[in-house]
DNA sequence: GCAAATTCTGCAAACGCTTGCAGCGCAGAC
DNA sequence: GTCTGCGCTGCAAGCGTTTGCAGAATTTGC
């Protein structure tokens, strides 16, 4: 069968250009050291001239394998993921690896389609850093047998690394601080995501309330993620009944939008009202007042998850294991006494 | 020559169990309405069992082309980009694409391997928005064919757009509102990219204030992208002998920066001095105070990006063309009267 | 100068899929 | 009963690589 003979320049052209056979060519372009250098030099003039580059879909079909890793993140704009999506990428690619990412904008149409579209790559390792997936889906993943991590979702097994913050923790220290600050009504405002550990935190949070000072009165409010939704949120909590002296926010992101509307409103921070964040990304050292908050170690956790699954940790131990991590509460200056 | 099996699941294995043969099973996943509905079922339900995913390497070989849609950018953590990504991954799904992004670092060893990976991908279109490109990488783009997008770099050719912002402009009308207020010391942060659009701002910069008011001091500082960066360049400035009454930050970004060292060493914005930024990102309105900035629509170049590689435009005119965005300011709360 | 050892290079199969073409089975027409 | 037509299915080539093996070219040893 005769098919059109595509544009794209191939193996064969440079062979012919070069005077060798493709194997040859092969070798020389994957620097297997077995090549006369006189011919390894003809066959780069002749792949620099045709301006070829290697088909990585053969490649990696031929190979059987490919040097990919694969992240799937649930929102890419949040400096959360961005962090510790670039210390994955440094370290693949320090180790020669390449890196596609996916995003999933919370949606699970997406979540099934990035899934897919990582196992249909053969990706020769998986990091899902999302804040939700089926047990379906993770069964999916485990059964391809690609080494993976995931973070705050699932369980361990055999080819899967589980990375889980302890939000109990940090919600706790954040309570009991704002507690000793004399506060006793907290607000906690949280994103749309109901399932895995958003719910965790939103559950830690009325507990630890209650423990700190039983008399202590505790609500929740809700909007979607982001800037606009932590405004959303404040302003709705303004419109309520409900006067807390303190805000909880789920994430730095959401914290910044409620400062805004806050101070739209006229309040003071941390004066009239304290506000904690939750991540420590940098924007929280920047904005105004500086951010109390959580700090979560997106860079460690970043290298964690590189070597559980193309790092050498790898290499200890075949079935997957469970890391969890412990956040510190970092003081700055959105959070004062409570206002009497 | 036999090789070892690989434990990925095939066409094969499908057709086996499903007592058909191979094309069969692609004529099914491919949604060819020619299988009859028995068959239809019978092969879906094995390839359901079998937890059979497609070999997309294998894929595109065989159909000669892919449909991803390439997407390589300088610094993902600058929103600006991320606002652009998230455009064009929205349209890329919208029509059936994959994407696949690289992120540079502003590293131009990075960018090369960035466009290798891309053309060795054999992406259905690339979208380049980096600060700064070698002419020759670009050509290496063109050659390839490929239909391309370049943001604010190169000139247009054959297959390749160009979007450009009228950088000039925006500037011009920054300037001349600061001047409007009385400002005649201004000083122009920037970061370390030196060719390109970049040092367009900068070139401009000193003309503007030049023309505008021919006795106005103006001057340079530099330091590197991000948060940090422009926290760094007011470090500078401060302690520094020149005293501006307006900073104007070569992006939003670096701006925040600025305004968090300003805030601290205890000047008041815009009451002591001036700030702006430009890109107009989510942030720029919810920062404290919100910033004084040049707004450049990223989501409609997002869609011109789109449409000229792989939408409708694409169609119409083969050869490549130049767009200009005539971007606006946007005038908030961190420009004020110059203090007397 | 010749055989043996050592480089180097080419052949051809395999990777997993798509797809043009041919062929099978079966319905209806004659 | 034969023929035509049609709906389905299978065959096999081809996509651009990699790589084990064998053979060619070159060097070495004596």
């Amino acid at each position: 069968m005769r098919r059109r003979r595509s544009l794209a320049m191939n193996l064969d052209a440079v062979a012919q250009k070069a005077g060798v056979s493709t194997s040859t060519v092969s070798r020389v372009l994957n620097n297997l050291e077995v090549v006369k250098s006189s011919t390894r030099s003809r066959v780069l003039k002749a792949a620099e001239e045709l301006n070829y580059h290697p088909n990585l879909h053969a490649r990696s079909l031929a190979r059987g394998k490919s040097r990919i890793l694969g992240i799937i993140v649930s929102n890419m704009e949040n400096p959360f993921f961005l962090d510790i999506y670039r210390t994955l990428e440094a370290d693949a690619h320090a180790r020669g690896h390449e890196v596609v990412v996916a995003n999933t904008d919370y949606q699970s149409a997406q979540l099934v389609a990035s899934v897919q579209l990582m196992l249909g790559l053969r990706v020769a390792g998986l990091a899902v850093i999302v804040s939700e997936m089926e047990e379906h889906l993770i069964q999916t993943v485990a059964n391809s047998r690609i080494p993976a991590a995931f973070y705050d979702v699932g369980t361990p097994q055999r080819n899967i690394t589980n990375i889980r913050v302890d939000y109990r923790k940090g919600i706790k220290k954040t309570v009991s601080y704002l507690s000793s600050l004399g506060h006793r009504r907290m607000a906690f405002i949280g994103h749309h995501s109901t399932l895995g550990p958003i719910s965790e935190r939103r559950k830690t949070f009325l507990e630890s309330v209650h423990r700190c000072s039983p008399a202590a009165e505790a609500k929740i409010f809700t909007a979607p993620d982001g800037l606009d939704g932590g405004r959303q949120a404040a302003r709705e909590l303004i419109e309520s009944a409900f006067r807390p002296t303190a805000i909880l926010c789920v994430n730095d992101f959401m914290a910044v939008g409620v400062m805004r509307e806050l101070r739209e409103e006229g309040l003071q921070i941390p004066r009239d009202l304290s506000v904690t964040g939750f991540d420590n990304i940098k924007l929280a050292e920047f904005c105004s007042p500086p951010l109390t908050t959580v700090h979560i170690p997106r860079e460690q956790i970043g290298h964690i998850i590189f070597d559980n699954i193309l790092g050498e940790a790898r290499d200890h131990h075949e079935s997957g294991r469970e890391i969890v991590i412990d956040p510190d509460l970092v003081v700055r200056d959105s959070t004062g006494p409570a206002k009497t």
